[in-house]
DNA sequence: CTGAAAGCGCTTACAG
DNA sequence: CTGAAAGCGCTTACAG
């Protein structure tokens, strides 16, 4: 008695609910959001009726009267071959869709590669489409994020948004310390000429990673040398560039702490193709721990810590609050 | 004079649009859908209110109305671990929520890990929330396939579905002739001893691969030789242990065709760590051309093609057909 | 606790 | 070409 959805037999709704059990629509309503104000007698009636009929909700005609969409947008706004490139956008993609999943809230992936994409897809967004969006990108001035605060859209970042007026909600990772607790573990294992490849420093990622790697140096009293620190942009290639050019001002190299577990493969190849082993003559640690960098050959050694951080004016709320 | 979403000032409806334009509200909507039986001056003074309102189309209500959704599933029915390593699964992602969207159709992204997830999400998928469904999965005697088919769902399928009563319209690589194509590469540079890791011998990645391979052996007049031949699940960890039995069993292999550019990736990490160069000593190709391949330290060979094949049952058609 | 009824915003025959 | 009106399936005050 399933309802078939290109129709062949007419989809039952809350009508053919309420007539088998014999109450009216509203107390069939009642009893799917939540069951108050419904007695156990008809609470029961109702189940059975939507169990003979194979009710499912018409989730349209529920958000028309409701105003909410019940769903929830994953917007990337990047030039996106970096993001899909990156490990740990995965991660954060199933982690979502999973946790949404559980509250039956679907989750709209969305691109914005371009400036008219950004502009039709605020407009989208904005338009009550969704009840929120997780805003995921790399560089952290993006506009939209300030256009969808400003339209009151429910919003929180992947990443600290830099230079935003408005300040909104967002999950990160613990940059500095992160760093610090890797570089920490290479100074352990009685590394001493240990380098640093960062990420781009316009963004926190990049500074506050690089900060961490400094203050370990000095609390282990070894010189902060800008000769063994070139800067990447988180991508495997310019791993491998930089990698090359700290070989060069610094050949004596022991170790090398880079800000991406991306640019640590790129470093690893690099390392390689200068007849260097890995880890035996240069330690190499990724920042992520992503699943690539476990499943990597040199394991891994590192496992950064999140820490989530509401602002003040936009604390995090659930769509369905 | 936006409207907000989060309702300082009322959406606006065509209703506003309707009284801004001077018609009717089936004016407007007529205009809204193609604008057929629409007069110039109606459909000029309707444009001209839209913009004015800042109107944008309630997607529930028009759902409720015609009884279509707009938006298309992409699930994913997998241990999903594996999916989410392999890079074809973003290039696949992406590419998809691209195209829909030119077309306004928002991708809802679906993981069913469990059974549980996997009848809970075919009972969302029936009940006319979605207007069609691509199907994600590396098994491929997937039962999701066979129900979805039977409930009537408009469905395409990524990769051959195997052992499906109902047959179901996909789109798969072309896989015996990429492989070939790699392999008949790998002998025109010379190479003698070629292996080959295979993917799964239960599925057509594998099998088909593998007939690649052998064809063009044999049309180069090389032996086929079972002991260079190792079997693999795909996994970056299965291409490093395959790589290391073939290295035992015919150390002086010269070359390597692997089933997936990941399995490629644990492959070169072997050779590296059993001090064989790559290729200077033993070549490796791996098939998918995906991003990380064509980024990775030796770099690519391959580009396989890709096939559109169409059930006869059920030819692939647009979800607004 | 329960029912009758209005209303959400749109589309679509149906008359003109 | 255009308007008036019914209808999509649900929720939610409002009375009882």
């Amino acid at each position: 008695m399933t309802a078939h959805a290109n129709g062949r037999r007419r989809a039952p709704t809350i009508h053919d609910v309420a007539r088998e059990a014999g109450v009216s629509r509203g107390t069939v309503s009642r009893f799917l959001n939540g069951g108050h104000h419904v007695s156990p007698a008809a609470g029961r009636a109702v189940q059975a009726a939507i169990r003979r009929t194979g009710y499912v909700v018409n989730r349209h005609a529920r958000s028309l009267s409701t105003g909410r969409s019940d769903s929830v947008a994953f917007l990337l706004t990047e030039p996106q071959e970096k993001l899909f490139e990156d490990p740990n956008f995965n991660v954060l993609l199933r982690g979502c869709t999973e946790n949404l999943a559980r509250h039956d809230i679907p989750l709209l992936l969305m691109l914005a590669a371009s400036d008219a994409d950004r502009r039709r897809l605020t407009r989208y967004l904005t338009a009550g489409h969704v009840d929120g969006v997780l805003l995921v990108s790399s560089h952290s001035g993006d506009p939209v994020a300030a256009e969808l605060r400003a339209a009151g859209m429910p919003l929180v970042a992947c990443g600290k948004p830099m230079g935003l007026g408005a300040r909104v909600s967002y999950v990160a990772a613990d940059d500095r310390d992160g760093a610090r607790e890797l570089v920490r573990h290479l100074v352990d294992r009685g590394r001493r000429r240990i380098g640093m490849i960062t990420g781009p420093l316009d963004l926190p990622g990049g500074t506050d990673r690089l900060a961490g790697y400094r203050e370990v140096l000095t609390e282990a009293g070894l010189p902060y040398d800008t000769a063994l620190v070139a800067e990447g942009d988180y991508g495997r290639a310019s791993g491998e560039r930089a990698a090359c050019r700290l070989l060069r001002r610094a050949p004596n190299l022991d170790a090398v702490f880079v800000a991406s577990d991306l640019m640590a493969q790129g470093v690893v190849n690099a390392l390689h193709q200068y007849g260097r082993s890995v880890p035996g003559d240069i330690a190499v640690g990724g920042f992520d721990d992503s699943p690539t960098a476990t499943a990597a050959s040199p394991s891994r050694a590192s496992a950064p810590r999140w820490s989530v951080c509401s602002s003040p004016r936009s604390p995090a709320r659930t769509p369905r609050g």
